[in-house]
DNA sequence: GGTTATTGTTGATATAAATCAACGACAGCT
DNA sequence: AGCTGTCGTTGATTTATATCAACAATAACC
């Protein structure tokens, strides 16, 4: 272990934990090569933070960035009078937080329990101008998140009730257990989050979220184990019902 | 002039094209430095486009990215029913077509005439490896495109028709005309696109459109010249309803 | 320059989802 | 274990906007 000698305990342990990091391939940490992995640790900080945490304050200064860990945060914008819109909730993998002005457009809470990796400014831009290809990587995550917003563009302005639910418990879908089987037969959905977050999320009300879960219960379509985590039970006619191909 | 011996005719007159280019200053042009221009004429090529053409098919293969450099484009994305979402506007200056798949996500058509400078894949992905400027120019637009895109989430998720309309209105005012006076006067708004094009992009029908700016237009708040081009007379009063402070 | 198509406006009615309201099911706490 | 507050569900009613329908204004075309 050559590397060792080169740096001071705490940045051995700051190093072990973007080497032993197993999300690592699935997010912007990939464009730094493994040998450069000490830049990368000594420019972040770990962080756990508990359910409900305001990590960013809408319009407060940009000064922070933010891997996503483990856990989900949500990120919304607001009207003066506490209408809200969730713009998208960050998974695991997920970078969050940039803006090319001063002051962050948007808010971001933990949903649940949240590690992340956190950048401060001066860091993200040597990381962004030394590195390439972590900057590629990062304008590659920047343009799927503009493609899902402009899904979710969709969804808001063109969709029913019905269609946008189906279509969240479609994307939140986990991959089908890597079994035998095909993949139409009971997926799991994780949801974190409350009903309030899903209403403002999609659009909608409480209300009108409990009714449509509701009725896709009864027509069999999902099946309720309890409130965070529902079972799909037809995941081809779910598909259906998002893109408007609905039968009745 | 000893650029002139390094090209043909034709790669003289491209770049002649980006020297005077009046917009490269507020485009991705701007990665590249002066004395690159060549590279930069070389990689693309540019044309005009009339009134409803499509450029980007959703779906097909994602070849070919343009940078606007007079007129204006329609994003967006459709069900398969027909039902459709506009979910920007390209004006002048804007970089589209990018994406991480092999295809595109979206659709995108002229609105009126368009001018154009098209890149192809094997061009674009060399300026952005060799130009980290260009790169980082085009990560600030990406990013500039996606905070628009939660801005038009709260709109979509969460506004009522007359604050989407004040909103969208607002959006579109061009600078107040450099003169003496303050900024509570007059502006003028350009609306190229039609009335169904204005209701695809804000999740509303062309009726309510219709109405809700003959009623703007009833309570002074705006004026009509014609279809096409609308004179805020209270820009304040405009922002008031956009967020929500509706005094009625 | 008058005819035809397209685009925009206005009115009457229908409807999907919001609002208002009550209650049920948990989770946290002492 | 029993209380208390949060979160979710279900029902009744209202409402903003969609839909249906007719017409007006503008642009396109022989």
């Amino acid at each position: 272990m050559p590397l060792r000698r080169r740096f001071t305990p705490e940045a051995r342990t700051d190093l072990h934990r973007c080497l032993v990091c197993e999300i690592r391939e699935h997010s912007v940490c990939n464009g730094i090569d493994d040998s450069e992995l000490a830049i990368l640790a000594q420019a972040s900080k770990r962080l756990t933070l508990p359910p409900g945490t305001a990590m960013i304050e809408e319009g407060t200064p940009a000064l922070s960035f933010f891997n996503v860990t483990a856990g989900t945060v949500k990120l919304f914008k607001s009207l003066p009078d506490g209408r809200r819109q969730i713009t998208g909730f960050a998974d695991v993998g997920h970078f969050l937080g940039l803006t090319t002005a001063k002051t962050y457009s948007f808010g971001a809470e933990t949903v649940d329990t949240v590690q992340v990796c956190r950048f401060l400014r001066p860091q993200l831009e040597t990381l962004l101008t030394d590195y390439p290809q972590f900057e590629r990587r990062l304008l590659d995550e920047v343009t799927d998140d503009l493609a899902e917003a402009q899904e979710q563009m969709l969804l808001l302005g063109r969709k029913t009730a019905r269609e946008r639910v189906a279509s969240f418990l479609l994307n939140r879908m986990m991959p089908p257990a890597p079994s035998g089987q095909t993949k139409t037969e009971g997926c799991l959905v994780s949801l974190p989050m409350t009903r309030v977050d899903i209403a403002d999320y999609l659009g909608l009300t409480i209300e009108t979220v409990s009714r449509t879960i509701s009725a896709l219960r009864r027509e069999q379509t999902i099946t309720g184990t309890d409130n965070h985590g529902i079972r799909v039970l037809a995941v081809n006619r779910l598909r259906d019902l998002a893109s408007g191909q609905d039968s009745r």
